[in-house]
DNA sequence: AAAACTAGTTAACATTGTTTACTGTTAATA
DNA sequence: TATTAACAGTAAACAATGTTAACTAGTTTT
């Protein structure tokens, strides 16, 4: 029987737990606030509301990663749905200043609850200096990988 | 200014390490490899090298966790690509049995050199010890969350 | 023989990511 | 000052991925 460890994709198990918690946890947190407003985008939801400097598109993109053309949908979607307001900068009128709603102020603890207890449940088991360390081993991942050139993978075929 | 740390779902960083894990390095990888044929897939190519077991779709799935549906289409990109054959299993005609072509057998080794390449670059740094403990709070997590119940998450809204 | 199950396919649709081209605004500079 | 470059956001098109439902064909159960 063959396993996940023979293949060497899976000896980084980061895809894997990826995986999962997308499927199990996010999953479980979407059909719960279904009924409140919104399905999804918690984390924008989440960067908006504790955003200390002004909160335009292109400063979310950036914090979450994203591509802004995909933050314009984004936004649109919890502007349909009641979440935010944009409303243009008079300083700078190429930008847009985004807020909460009430609406949004309301249901931002119900959010903020489903995201801590992912991280309560994912961590179940780990002490605090365990918790430390695994954030670490993550951290030096990410900085072992951050803006790797595509030119820097050079692999060559074996005749 | 807001740093990612203060927003709850970055306290958790896996969901930040598979982003750039995914853009930097497959990303590169494909590239490497779209001249020698496809530009996605190696996880389902190198399962498919290392099965050990009768190959069919439905195994394919399990293996990786993806659907079936799916991954039809994984195999007909695949098929068109000249990587792979289905072929009808004589003693149950309802499987279809994956092989790799000729073609195939020759990147193979490309592949594995890249994902291996992957491995090594995401963990530079890593002793043996290290990268053990991290496979193991990894192997934890995804058990803290595994078959986690939809119904299990509950919470409540504060007035 | 009928019913239930399994493997795989097809079609339709939603979400996400990416590229290109575009509007409008501000900053830089010659 | 006039021109150019840069920036914020939008729109349209398209590819990749994930999901559901309905379906064919083959196998197992009863």
């Amino acid at each position: 029987m063959i396993s996940k460890k023979d293949i060497p994709c899976f000896e980084n198990p980061l895809g894997k737990a990826m995986g999962i918690i997308t499927k199990n946890y996010w999953g479980a947190l979407s059909k719960k606030l279904e009924h409140i407003g919104i399905d999804r985008h918690f984390t924008t939801m989440a960067a908006i509301a504790q955003a200390k400097e002004k909160c335009t598109q292109q400063y979310l993109s950036d914090l979450l990663a994203v591509d802004k053309v995909h933050m314009v949908r984004v936004l649109d979607y919890l502007v349909s749905h009641g979440m935010i307001t944009r409303t243009v900068n008079p300083l700078d009128r190429r930008e847009h200043i985004i807020k909460h709603t009430a609406k949004a102020k309301k249901i931002m603890p119900v959010i903020q609850n489903g995201i801590a207890e992912m991280n309560k449940t994912a961590f179940k088991g780990f002490n605090t200096k365990e918790k430390e360390l695994f954030n670490g081993f993550v951290e030096t991942i990410i900085l072992n990988l951050k803006n790797l050139p595509v030119n820097e993978v050079d692999i060559k075929i074996k005749k």
